[in-house]
RNA sequence: GGAGAUUUACCCAAGUGGUUGAAGGGGACGGUUUGCUAAACCGUUAGGGUUUCGUAAGGGGCCGCGAGGGUUCAAAUCCCUCAAUCUCCGCCA
Protein backbone atom coordinates (compact mmCIF):
# COMPACT_ATOMS: atom_id res chain seq x y z
CA UNK A 1 0.00 0.00 0.00
CA UNK A 2 1.48 3.22 -1.27
CA UNK A 3 0.94 7.02 0.73
CA UNK A 4 -2.37 8.04 -1.30
CA UNK A 5 0.01 11.69 -1.11
CA UNK A 6 2.76 9.93 -2.94
CA UNK A 7 0.20 9.00 -5.43
CA UNK A 8 -1.36 12.60 -5.29
CA UNK A 9 1.42 13.84 -6.44
CA UNK A 10 3.04 11.57 -8.76
CA UNK A 11 0.65 9.83 -10.30
CA UNK A 12 3.34 9.47 -13.55
CA UNK A 13 5.62 7.81 -11.08
CA UNK A 14 2.89 5.04 -10.05
CA UNK A 15 1.71 4.51 -13.93
CA UNK A 16 5.28 3.79 -15.22
CA UNK A 17 5.43 1.33 -11.70
CA UNK A 18 2.50 -0.30 -12.94
CA UNK A 19 3.32 -0.89 -16.40
CA UNK A 20 6.99 -2.29 -15.32
CA UNK A 21 4.98 -4.61 -13.53
CA UNK A 22 2.92 -5.11 -16.62
CA UNK A 23 -0.22 -4.92 -14.99
CA UNK A 24 -1.63 -2.28 -16.98
CA UNK A 25 -5.09 -3.47 -16.56
CA UNK A 26 -4.35 -1.29 -12.91
CA UNK A 27 -3.78 2.11 -14.17
CA UNK A 28 -7.28 3.29 -14.44
CA UNK A 29 -7.47 3.08 -10.87
CA UNK A 30 -4.69 5.83 -10.06
CA UNK A 31 -7.12 8.15 -12.09
CA UNK A 32 -10.24 6.44 -10.29
CA UNK A 33 -8.51 6.84 -6.94
CA UNK A 34 -7.71 10.37 -7.68
CA UNK A 35 -10.99 11.86 -8.78
CA UNK A 36 -12.44 9.76 -5.48
CA UNK A 37 -9.66 11.33 -3.21
CA UNK A 38 -10.57 14.77 -4.47
CA UNK A 39 -14.42 13.80 -3.61
CA UNK A 40 -13.83 12.46 -0.25
CA UNK A 41 -12.27 15.59 0.88
CA UNK A 42 -14.51 17.66 -0.12
CA UNK A 43 -16.99 15.24 1.55
CA UNK A 44 -15.15 15.29 4.62
CA UNK A 45 -14.97 19.12 4.96
CA UNK A 46 -18.68 19.28 4.03
CA UNK A 47 -18.64 16.55 7.14
CA UNK A 48 -16.58 18.43 9.88
CA UNK A 49 -18.62 22.42 8.67
CA UNK A 50 -21.96 20.08 9.91
CA UNK A 51 -20.36 18.49 13.06
CA UNK A 52 -18.61 21.97 13.80
CA UNK A 53 -22.09 23.56 13.68
CA UNK A 54 -23.90 20.64 15.71
CA UNK A 55 -21.15 20.96 18.74
CA UNK A 56 -22.20 24.89 18.50
CA UNK A 57 -25.60 24.74 18.76
CA UNK A 58 -25.54 21.81 21.19
CA UNK A 59 -23.70 23.43 23.41
CA UNK A 60 -26.04 26.70 22.96
CA UNK A 61 -29.09 24.06 23.83
CA UNK A 62 -27.07 23.61 27.79
CA UNK A 63 -26.92 27.25 27.90
CA UNK A 64 -30.59 28.20 26.71
CA UNK A 65 -31.73 25.20 29.10
CA UNK A 66 -30.03 26.14 32.17
CA UNK A 67 -31.35 29.85 31.76
CA UNK A 68 -34.76 28.38 31.83
CA UNK A 69 -35.77 29.20 27.75
CA UNK A 70 -37.13 25.74 26.43
CA UNK A 71 -38.78 27.17 24.31
CA UNK A 72 -35.65 28.25 22.21
CA UNK A 73 -34.20 25.29 22.97
CA UNK A 74 -36.57 23.33 21.27
CA UNK A 75 -36.29 25.03 18.38
CA UNK A 76 -32.67 24.75 18.28
CA UNK A 77 -33.26 20.82 18.83
CA UNK A 78 -34.65 20.51 15.90
CA UNK A 79 -32.36 22.60 14.04
CA UNK A 80 -29.50 20.06 14.99
CA UNK A 81 -31.62 17.43 14.34
CA UNK A 82 -31.90 18.36 10.53
CA UNK A 83 -28.22 18.68 10.82
CA UNK A 84 -27.88 15.12 12.01
CA UNK A 85 -30.00 14.13 9.16
CA UNK A 86 -27.82 15.49 6.61
CA UNK A 87 -24.17 14.02 8.12
CA UNK A 88 -25.85 10.62 8.43
CA UNK A 89 -26.49 11.20 4.55
CA UNK A 90 -22.71 13.22 4.40
CA UNK A 91 -21.12 10.07 6.80
CA UNK A 92 -22.54 7.14 4.35
CA UNK A 93 -20.67 9.35 1.60
CA UNK A 94 -17.62 9.73 3.28
CA UNK A 95 -17.22 6.38 4.25
CA UNK A 96 -18.51 4.63 0.54
CA UNK A 97 -15.48 7.34 -0.61
CA UNK A 98 -12.80 5.80 1.58
CA UNK A 99 -14.03 1.97 1.23
CA UNK A 100 -13.97 2.34 -3.00
CA UNK A 101 -10.05 4.08 -2.13
CA UNK A 102 -9.05 1.68 0.66
CA UNK A 103 -9.82 -1.10 -2.40
CA UNK A 104 -7.81 0.37 -5.16
CA UNK A 105 -4.88 1.59 -3.08
CA UNK A 106 -4.64 -1.97 -2.38
CA UNK A 107 -4.54 -3.07 -5.49
CA UNK A 108 -1.98 -0.36 -6.89
CA UNK A 109 1.26 -2.30 -6.24
CA UNK A 110 4.01 -0.67 -4.22
CA UNK A 111 7.27 0.86 -6.12
CA UNK A 112 9.84 -1.26 -6.78
CA UNK A 113 13.81 -0.62 -5.90
CA UNK A 114 14.87 1.11 -9.27
CA UNK A 115 17.62 -2.23 -9.23
CA UNK A 116 14.73 -4.79 -9.80
CA UNK A 117 14.76 -6.53 -13.13
CA UNK A 118 11.91 -6.31 -16.17
CA UNK A 119 10.46 -9.35 -16.91
CA UNK A 120 7.02 -10.99 -16.88
CA UNK A 121 7.18 -13.68 -15.22
CA UNK A 122 8.97 -15.87 -13.09
CA UNK A 123 10.71 -17.37 -16.00
CA UNK A 124 12.43 -13.95 -16.35
CA UNK A 125 14.06 -14.17 -12.54
CA UNK A 126 17.37 -13.14 -12.45
CA UNK A 127 20.46 -15.76 -11.13
CA UNK A 128 22.16 -12.98 -9.34
CA UNK A 129 25.54 -14.89 -7.86
CA UNK A 130 25.96 -18.40 -7.03
CA UNK A 131 28.33 -19.32 -3.83
CA UNK A 132 29.83 -22.91 -3.75
CA UNK A 133 30.18 -25.34 -6.51
CA UNK A 134 27.15 -27.35 -7.71
CA UNK A 135 28.42 -30.52 -7.33
CA UNK A 136 27.37 -33.49 -9.94
CA UNK A 137 28.16 -36.37 -8.17
CA UNK A 138 29.57 -39.58 -10.17
CA UNK A 139 26.41 -41.63 -8.75
CA UNK A 140 22.78 -41.46 -8.57
CA UNK A 141 21.33 -39.29 -5.89
CA UNK A 142 17.67 -41.02 -5.33
CA UNK A 143 14.60 -39.18 -4.98
CA UNK A 144 14.49 -36.91 -1.06
CA UNK A 145 11.41 -39.70 0.03
CA UNK A 146 13.33 -42.21 -0.96
CA UNK A 147 16.77 -41.35 0.94
CA UNK A 148 14.35 -40.40 4.25
CA UNK A 149 12.51 -44.01 3.92
CA UNK A 150 15.86 -45.75 3.60
CA UNK A 151 16.97 -43.95 6.80
CA UNK A 152 13.92 -45.23 8.37
CA UNK A 153 12.88 -41.67 8.83
CA UNK A 154 9.55 -41.55 7.04
CA UNK A 155 5.80 -42.73 7.42
CA UNK A 156 3.78 -41.17 5.50
CA UNK A 157 1.34 -43.83 5.11
CA UNK A 158 0.24 -42.99 8.87
CA UNK A 159 0.16 -39.30 8.40
CA UNK A 160 -2.29 -40.09 5.45
CA UNK A 161 -4.62 -42.18 7.81
CA UNK A 162 -4.27 -39.50 10.38
CA UNK A 163 -4.19 -36.25 8.63
CA UNK A 164 -4.63 -36.67 5.51
CA UNK A 165 -2.61 -35.94 2.18
CA UNK A 166 0.40 -33.68 2.63
CA UNK A 167 1.13 -34.15 5.95
CA UNK A 168 4.25 -36.61 7.43
CA UNK A 169 5.93 -37.95 10.66
CA UNK A 170 9.17 -37.50 10.56
CA UNK A 171 11.48 -40.30 12.71
CA UNK A 172 14.33 -41.27 14.32
CA UNK A 173 17.53 -39.96 13.06
CA UNK A 174 16.05 -37.48 9.73
CA UNK A 175 13.50 -36.26 12.37
CA UNK A 176 16.11 -35.17 15.23
CA UNK A 177 18.33 -33.78 11.85
CA UNK A 178 15.38 -31.88 10.97
CA UNK A 179 15.18 -30.62 14.72
CA UNK A 180 18.95 -30.17 14.38
CA UNK A 181 19.01 -27.54 11.50
CA UNK A 182 16.33 -25.34 13.02
CA UNK A 183 18.01 -25.30 16.55
CA UNK A 184 21.21 -24.71 14.62
CA UNK A 185 19.29 -21.86 12.83
CA UNK A 186 18.27 -19.91 15.92
CA UNK A 187 22.13 -19.74 17.16
CA UNK A 188 23.22 -18.53 13.77
CA UNK A 189 20.76 -16.00 14.11
CA UNK A 190 21.50 -15.16 17.89
CA UNK A 191 25.12 -14.96 17.02
CA UNK A 192 24.30 -12.10 14.48
CA UNK A 193 23.12 -10.52 16.83
CA UNK A 194 18.84 -10.71 16.41
CA UNK A 195 16.67 -11.56 19.58
CA UNK A 196 14.96 -15.23 19.84
CA UNK A 197 11.93 -15.10 19.74
CA UNK A 198 8.57 -17.95 19.75
CA UNK A 199 5.10 -15.77 18.44
CA UNK A 200 2.10 -17.77 18.97
CA UNK A 201 0.77 -20.29 16.17
CA UNK A 202 -2.56 -18.16 15.99
CA UNK A 203 -3.61 -14.73 15.31
CA UNK A 204 -6.56 -12.85 15.15
CA UNK A 205 -8.45 -12.08 11.48
CA UNK A 206 -7.58 -8.26 11.73
CA UNK A 207 -3.94 -9.10 11.75
CA UNK A 208 -4.42 -11.96 9.29
CA UNK A 209 -5.81 -9.13 6.97
CA UNK A 210 -2.96 -6.51 7.88
CA UNK A 211 -0.51 -8.99 6.20
CA UNK A 212 -2.17 -10.32 3.20
CA UNK A 213 -4.94 -9.87 1.09
CA UNK A 214 -8.24 -11.92 0.78
CA UNK A 215 -6.80 -14.21 -1.88
CA UNK A 216 -3.98 -14.82 -0.55
CA UNK A 217 -5.66 -15.96 2.75
CA UNK A 218 -7.99 -18.19 1.71
CA UNK A 219 -5.55 -20.27 -0.30
CA UNK A 220 -3.37 -20.12 2.33
CA UNK A 221 -4.82 -20.03 6.01
CA UNK A 222 -6.40 -22.89 7.71
CA UNK A 223 -9.04 -21.42 9.89
CA UNK A 224 -9.84 -22.25 13.81
CA UNK A 225 -13.38 -23.42 13.52
CA UNK A 226 -15.68 -21.22 16.02
CA UNK A 227 -12.97 -18.59 16.89
CA UNK A 228 -11.40 -15.75 15.33
CA UNK A 229 -8.13 -17.39 15.13
CA UNK A 230 -6.44 -18.98 12.20
CA UNK A 231 -3.67 -20.97 12.37
CA UNK A 232 0.25 -18.90 10.83
CA UNK A 233 1.13 -19.67 7.60
CA UNK A 234 4.75 -18.11 8.83
CA UNK A 235 5.67 -16.52 11.57
CA UNK A 236 6.30 -13.55 9.60
CA UNK A 237 2.14 -13.05 10.38
CA UNK A 238 2.74 -12.77 14.00
CA UNK A 239 6.14 -11.14 13.90
CA UNK A 240 5.05 -8.33 12.02
CA UNK A 241 1.37 -8.31 13.34
CA UNK A 242 3.38 -7.96 17.31
CA UNK A 243 3.98 -4.37 15.85
CA UNK A 244 0.44 -3.95 14.68
CA UNK A 245 -0.55 0.04 15.46
CA UNK A 246 2.26 0.76 17.69
CA UNK A 247 4.78 3.72 17.76
CA UNK A 248 8.14 2.23 18.50
CA UNK A 249 10.78 3.93 20.27
CA UNK A 250 13.43 5.58 17.31
CA UNK A 251 16.23 4.48 19.79
CA UNK A 252 15.00 0.81 20.00
CA UNK A 253 15.41 0.52 16.06
CA UNK A 254 16.72 -1.45 13.85
CA UNK A 255 14.66 -4.33 15.49
CA UNK A 256 16.10 -7.52 14.78
CA UNK A 257 13.85 -10.64 15.32
CA UNK A 258 14.61 -14.49 14.26
CA UNK A 259 11.97 -16.67 15.48
CA UNK A 260 10.46 -20.24 15.42
CA UNK A 261 6.98 -21.55 14.50
CA UNK A 262 5.48 -24.53 12.58
CA UNK A 263 3.93 -23.24 9.68
CA UNK A 264 0.44 -24.30 8.33
CA UNK A 265 -0.81 -24.00 4.72
CA UNK A 266 -3.52 -25.17 2.30
CA UNK A 267 -1.40 -25.26 -0.58
CA UNK A 268 -5.07 -24.49 -2.39
CA UNK A 269 -2.29 -22.40 -5.46
CA UNK A 270 -1.11 -23.38 -8.26
CA UNK A 271 1.36 -25.98 -7.84
CA UNK A 272 -0.81 -28.14 -5.33
CA UNK A 273 0.45 -31.11 -3.22
CA UNK A 274 3.37 -33.11 -4.35
CA UNK A 275 2.14 -36.93 -4.00
CA UNK A 276 5.26 -38.18 -2.89
CA UNK A 277 7.86 -35.82 -1.39
CA UNK A 278 8.40 -33.59 1.47
CA UNK A 279 8.48 -30.35 -1.11
CA UNK A 280 5.29 -29.27 -0.86
CA UNK A 281 3.41 -29.99 2.14
CA UNK A 282 1.14 -28.76 4.63
CA UNK A 283 2.66 -28.10 7.96
CA UNK A 284 6.56 -27.28 7.96
CA UNK A 285 8.86 -25.94 10.55
CA UNK A 286 10.91 -22.76 9.79
CA UNK A 287 13.13 -20.18 11.52
CA UNK A 288 13.07 -16.66 9.91
CA UNK A 289 13.99 -13.36 10.24
CA UNK A 290 12.33 -10.07 10.04
CA UNK A 291 13.99 -6.59 10.72
CA UNK A 292 12.47 -3.46 11.46
CA UNK A 293 14.16 -0.10 10.82
CA UNK A 294 14.91 3.54 9.15
CA UNK A 295 14.12 3.53 5.76
CA UNK A 296 17.95 4.81 4.59
CA UNK A 297 18.90 1.81 6.33
CA UNK A 298 16.22 -0.75 4.40
CA UNK A 299 18.70 -1.45 1.92
CA UNK A 300 22.03 -2.42 3.61
CA UNK A 301 19.46 -4.67 5.88
CA UNK A 302 18.05 -6.34 2.90
CA UNK A 303 21.91 -7.33 1.70
CA UNK A 304 22.89 -8.81 4.77
CA UNK A 305 20.06 -10.81 5.24
CA UNK A 306 19.57 -12.60 2.30
CA UNK A 307 23.52 -12.81 2.56
CA UNK A 308 22.89 -14.73 5.93
CA UNK A 309 20.94 -17.38 4.64
CA UNK A 310 23.70 -17.90 1.87
CA UNK A 311 25.92 -18.72 4.67
CA UNK A 312 23.61 -20.72 6.87
CA UNK A 313 23.55 -22.70 4.13
CA UNK A 314 27.50 -23.08 3.02
CA UNK A 315 28.11 -23.96 6.50
CA UNK A 316 25.96 -26.76 5.57
CA UNK A 317 28.08 -27.21 2.59
CA UNK A 318 24.93 -27.03 0.71
CA UNK A 319 25.70 -25.09 -2.56
CA UNK A 320 22.99 -22.06 -3.03
CA UNK A 321 22.44 -19.27 -5.42
CA UNK A 322 20.97 -15.81 -5.15
CA UNK A 323 17.56 -15.79 -7.50
CA UNK A 324 15.95 -11.74 -8.24
CA UNK A 325 12.25 -11.72 -8.68
CA UNK A 326 11.75 -9.85 -12.10
CA UNK A 327 8.84 -6.92 -12.28
CA UNK A 328 6.18 -9.09 -13.35
CA UNK A 329 7.00 -11.80 -10.57
CA UNK A 330 7.93 -9.33 -7.40
CA UNK A 331 4.41 -9.18 -5.34
CA UNK A 332 2.65 -6.39 -5.29
CA UNK A 333 3.60 -5.23 -1.37
CA UNK A 334 7.23 -5.98 -2.18
CA UNK A 335 9.71 -3.29 -3.04
CA UNK A 336 12.71 -5.91 -3.90
CA UNK A 337 12.82 -9.61 -3.20
CA UNK A 338 14.92 -12.55 -3.83
CA UNK A 339 15.06 -15.84 -3.35
CA UNK A 340 18.09 -18.24 -1.95
CA UNK A 341 17.86 -21.50 -4.14
CA UNK A 342 19.82 -24.39 -3.16
CA UNK A 343 21.11 -26.76 -5.33
CA UNK A 344 19.94 -30.33 -6.18
CA UNK A 345 22.12 -32.77 -7.28
CA UNK A 346 19.75 -34.94 -8.37
CA UNK A 347 17.90 -32.69 -10.52
CA UNK A 348 20.66 -30.94 -11.68
CA UNK A 349 19.29 -27.36 -10.70
CA UNK A 350 18.33 -25.34 -7.65
CA UNK A 351 15.58 -24.98 -6.12
CA UNK A 352 13.99 -22.67 -3.13
CA UNK A 353 14.65 -22.98 -0.11
CA UNK A 354 14.15 -19.17 1.32
CA UNK A 355 12.96 -15.78 0.50
CA UNK A 356 13.80 -12.39 1.77
CA UNK A 357 11.98 -9.15 0.69
CA UNK A 358 12.11 -5.33 1.79
CA UNK A 359 8.58 -3.83 1.52
CA UNK A 360 9.77 -0.63 2.38
CA UNK A 361 6.94 1.80 4.24
CA UNK A 362 4.07 -0.58 2.63
CA UNK A 363 3.74 -2.76 5.00
CA UNK A 364 3.71 -0.61 7.83
CA UNK A 365 1.33 1.49 6.36
CA UNK A 366 -0.99 -0.93 6.15
CA UNK A 367 -0.82 -2.05 9.89
CA UNK A 368 0.50 1.43 11.06
CA UNK A 369 3.69 0.69 12.38
CA UNK A 370 5.26 3.98 13.09
CA UNK A 371 8.42 5.20 15.13
CA UNK A 372 8.93 7.93 17.51
CA UNK A 373 11.70 10.21 16.35
CA UNK A 374 12.87 13.72 17.22
CA UNK A 375 11.61 15.48 14.02
CA UNK A 376 8.23 13.63 14.42
CA UNK A 377 6.45 10.25 14.02
CA UNK A 378 6.98 8.31 10.71
CA UNK A 379 6.25 4.67 9.09
CA UNK A 380 9.34 2.29 9.38
CA UNK A 381 10.48 -0.31 6.64
CA UNK A 382 9.64 -3.75 7.26
CA UNK A 383 12.02 -6.64 5.82
CA UNK A 384 11.52 -10.21 6.29
CA UNK A 385 13.65 -13.90 4.93
CA UNK A 386 14.09 -16.90 5.81
CA UNK A 387 16.55 -18.58 7.70
CA UNK A 388 15.84 -22.29 6.87
CA UNK A 389 12.14 -23.96 6.82
CA UNK A 390 12.66 -27.73 6.98
CA UNK A 391 11.78 -30.38 5.65
CA UNK A 392 12.42 -28.17 2.36
CA UNK A 393 16.23 -27.65 4.00
CA UNK A 394 16.64 -30.94 5.00
CA UNK A 395 16.06 -32.25 1.70
CA UNK A 396 19.01 -29.70 0.54
CA UNK A 397 21.23 -31.13 3.24
CA UNK A 398 20.38 -34.95 2.60
CA UNK A 399 20.99 -35.09 -1.39
CA UNK A 400 23.91 -33.14 -0.81
CA UNK A 401 25.52 -34.91 1.65
CA UNK A 402 24.68 -38.31 0.40
CA UNK A 403 27.35 -40.81 0.04
CA UNK A 404 27.70 -43.68 -2.60
CA UNK A 405 26.79 -46.02 -0.22
CA UNK A 406 23.41 -44.96 0.66
CA UNK A 407 24.52 -43.33 4.09
CA UNK A 408 24.49 -39.37 4.46
CA UNK A 409 27.10 -37.31 6.07
CA UNK A 410 26.19 -34.97 8.61
CA UNK A 411 27.14 -31.42 8.50
CA UNK A 412 30.41 -30.50 10.84
CA UNK A 413 27.66 -27.75 12.64
CA UNK A 414 24.83 -29.91 13.41
CA UNK A 415 27.11 -32.56 15.15
CA UNK A 416 26.28 -31.40 18.09
CA UNK A 417 22.38 -30.95 17.91
CA UNK A 418 22.81 -34.93 17.03
CA UNK A 419 24.75 -35.79 19.74
CA UNK A 420 28.05 -36.14 18.51
CA UNK A 421 26.51 -38.71 15.04
CA UNK A 422 28.58 -38.28 12.35
CA UNK A 423 26.74 -40.03 9.52
CA UNK A 424 23.12 -42.08 8.77
CA UNK A 425 23.22 -45.29 7.46
CA UNK A 426 20.43 -47.09 5.91
CA UNK A 427 19.59 -50.49 8.71
CA UNK A 428 19.80 -52.94 6.19
C1' G B 1 -15.29 -22.02 31.30
C1' G B 2 -17.85 -19.21 35.83
C1' A B 3 -18.03 -14.75 39.26
C1' G B 4 -16.28 -9.94 40.43
C1' A B 5 -13.15 -5.56 39.68
C1' U B 6 -10.60 -2.59 36.25
C1' U B 7 -8.96 0.03 31.35
C1' U B 8 -8.25 8.19 31.02
C1' A B 9 -1.47 11.15 28.93
C1' C B 10 5.51 8.64 30.29
C1' C B 11 3.46 6.77 35.41
C1' C B 12 -0.38 7.31 39.33
C1' A B 13 -5.08 9.29 39.19
C1' A B 14 -10.03 12.78 39.44
C1' G B 15 -14.05 12.78 36.61
C1' U B 16 -22.10 9.33 36.23
C1' G B 17 -24.91 13.92 30.44
C1' G B 18 -23.66 20.46 28.77
C1' U B 19 -16.99 26.41 29.82
C1' U B 20 -13.53 18.53 29.94
C1' G B 21 -10.71 23.07 25.10
C1' A B 22 -9.74 16.46 30.46
C1' A B 23 -8.39 18.36 37.33
C1' G B 24 -4.44 16.98 40.66
C1' G B 25 0.09 14.47 41.70
C1' G B 26 4.71 12.04 40.28
C1' G B 27 8.39 11.95 36.63
C1' A B 28 10.78 14.45 32.67
C1' C B 29 12.44 18.99 30.55
C1' G B 30 13.57 24.41 30.97
C1' G B 31 14.56 28.40 34.40
C1' U B 32 15.61 31.11 39.26
C1' U B 33 18.68 30.52 43.45
C1' U B 34 23.77 28.03 43.73
C1' G B 35 31.15 27.18 44.27
C1' C B 36 28.92 22.15 42.77
C1' U B 37 24.97 18.84 43.89
C1' A B 38 20.44 18.39 46.41
C1' A B 39 16.26 20.99 48.16
C1' A B 40 12.95 24.95 47.35
C1' C B 41 10.42 28.03 44.00
C1' C B 42 8.64 29.35 38.92
C1' G B 43 7.43 27.53 34.16
C1' U B 44 6.58 23.74 30.25
C1' U B 45 4.93 18.84 29.30
C1' A B 46 -2.02 15.22 25.24
C1' G B 47 -0.87 12.75 21.66
C1' G B 48 -2.25 10.77 17.08
C1' G B 49 -4.83 10.88 12.37
C1' U B 50 -6.71 14.02 8.74
C1' U B 51 -8.17 18.36 6.31
C1' U B 52 -7.93 23.55 5.30
C1' C B 53 -5.72 28.64 5.05
C1' G B 54 -0.63 30.61 4.47
C1' U B 55 5.50 31.52 0.23
C1' A B 56 6.82 30.51 5.24
C1' A B 57 6.72 31.00 10.47
C1' G B 58 2.17 29.69 11.96
C1' G B 59 -3.20 29.56 12.41
C1' G B 60 -8.19 27.16 11.92
C1' G B 61 -11.67 22.72 11.60
C1' C B 62 -12.89 17.57 12.47
C1' C B 63 -11.73 12.94 15.04
C1' G B 64 -9.59 11.29 19.77
C1' C B 65 -10.64 8.86 27.35
C1' G B 66 -9.16 0.06 25.68
C1' A B 67 -11.84 -1.18 20.36
C1' G B 68 -16.39 -1.00 17.70
C1' G B 69 -21.53 0.12 17.63
C1' G B 70 -26.01 2.53 19.85
C1' U B 71 -29.16 6.19 22.76
C1' U B 72 -29.31 11.78 22.94
C1' C B 73 -29.95 18.37 20.71
C1' A B 74 -25.26 17.03 23.37
C1' A B 75 -21.30 11.14 25.63
C1' A B 76 -14.98 9.97 29.08
C1' U B 77 -19.84 9.88 31.59
C1' C B 78 -25.91 6.02 29.81
C1' C B 79 -26.73 1.13 26.85
C1' C B 80 -24.78 -3.14 23.79
C1' U B 81 -20.78 -6.19 21.70
C1' C B 82 -15.70 -7.36 21.81
C1' A B 83 -10.63 -7.23 23.75
C1' A B 84 -7.04 -6.80 27.57
C1' U B 85 -5.48 -6.69 32.86
C1' C B 86 -6.16 -8.23 38.05
C1' U B 87 -8.57 -11.40 42.01
C1' C B 88 -11.24 -15.82 43.24
C1' C B 89 -13.33 -20.62 41.57
C1' G B 90 -13.19 -24.65 38.00
C1' C B 91 -10.17 -27.34 34.44
C1' C B 92 -5.63 -28.65 32.46
C1' A B 93 0.46 -29.64 30.23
Amino acid sequence: MIDIKFLRENPDIVKENIKKKFQDHKLVLVDEVIDLDKKNREAMRHGDELRNERKTLSNEVGNLMKNGKKDEAESIKAKVQEINAELEKNEALENQYAEEIKARMMKIPNIMDASVPIGKDDSENVENEKFGEPLVPTYEIPYHADIIESLSGLDKESAGRTSGNGFYYLMGDVARLHSAMIAYARDFMINKGFTYCVPPFMIRSDVVNGVMSFEELEAMMYKIEGEDLYLIGTSEHSMIGKFKGQIVKEEELPICLTSYSPCFRKEVGSHGLEERGLYRVHQFEKEEMIVICKAEDAMDWYNKMWSYTVEFFRSLDVPVRTLECCSGDLADLKVKSCDVEAWSPRQQKYFEVGSCSTLGDAQARRLSIRAKGEKGNYLVSTLNNTVVASPRGLIAVLENNYQEDGSVLIPEVLRPYMGGLEKMTPKK
